[in-house]
DNA sequence: TAAGATTGAGCAGTCAATCTTA
DNA sequence: TAAGATTGACTGCTCAATCTTA
């Protein structure tokens, strides 16, 4: 009720693309800024609430649902493939999550230079309400969409995602 | 050719959503998932290229974008709500694209607290230079995307943006 | 040599506090 | 009092360099 959802600052309150007008002569880019504003107000959004009513950060959540899975956790390389960051990102984090008891590391059985982190007990009851605040919030910003919207936007971001990674690869 | 569009480092090669498994029992978090994935991997390459190929960083690109259209610049404040970031930060980057001579401030003719910020005519023709490769690498990006599916993808788009902005204003 | 992980420097971003002007 | 802008403290992220083990 009190609790600000958007930038309590400076969040647009009239929400567009960025650039519009500027670089917005060519399909593609305007799809891009669109989506790219989608994103980037969801993610906002998620920060804000995860910190709110949590204490919690986004990339801490991130790697805790990257752990839930693996009952046996994952190496610390393993993780940061998955998440998309570096090694060093992940490094700091996992720190952080260590000190607050929701993770815990140990030695690699086979390969002494790497250690495997898993969620502790703690942890993964922490997970799981987390996990459900979470869906909570996508499915309110989700709210509009009907069951055939989504599952169109579903199948053509996969189209977009086959695209992308091509032209990620080549050159 | 010799230039690695993807993470030097450890970007996944193969490219899936996080948290696959342990989030994705909805369709709206897969949706939200695939369509964060789409953005942040896009988004790493247009930082990579603008790096590599300009010694430029995306949200300096985006303040010139900002800038661009309006040929007596914009005051901070407007340029924060615009790019949807603090205006701290602003304060930052356009300081940066001073020292580099791209843009210059001047007092406000009205309100001695506000200042107002332009492209200088360097800042101008430099920013024609990375628009047209930035449109280049995003038509590379969404190359295998068709005409029509773009125009749905934008179409659905739009409809997900205006949910998204309910949802963050209610409550 | 190379691979897993950590460290340190630097940019980006937020927020709270502050300064100045309205 | 409030609004525009700046500053300082902090998190998150990348990258290059380094340390350790394979």
């Amino acid at each position: 009720m009190a609790t600000p959802l958007i930038e309590k600052q400076h969040m647009a309150s009239t929400v567009r693309e960025k650039h519009e007008g500027a670089l917005g002569d060519h399909l593609e880019v305007r799809v891009w800024l669109r989506l790219l504003s989608c994103s980037t107000i969801v993610e906002k959004q998620l920060r804000r609430r995860f910190e709110d009513e949590f204490g919690m950060t986004l990339p801490r959540f991130d790697v805790l649902a990257a752990l839930e899975r693996s009952r046996d956790g994952l190496p610390m390389g393993e993780l940061s493939r998955r998440l998309l960051v570096s090694n060093g990102n992940v490094t700091t984090v996992v720190r952080q999550l260590e000190g607050a008891g929701l993770v815990a590391s140990r030695p690699a059985p086979g390969d002494r230079r790497s250690s495997i982190v898993a969620l502790t007990p703690t942890g993964r009851a922490r997970f799981k309400q987390l996990a459900g605040a979470h869906h909570q919030w996508i499915a309110e910003a989700f709210a509009d969409m009907d069951q055939d919207s989504l599952g169109a936007l579903y199948g053509l971001l996969a189209q977009l995602k086959l695209s992308i990674g091509k032209a990620g690869q080549e050159e």
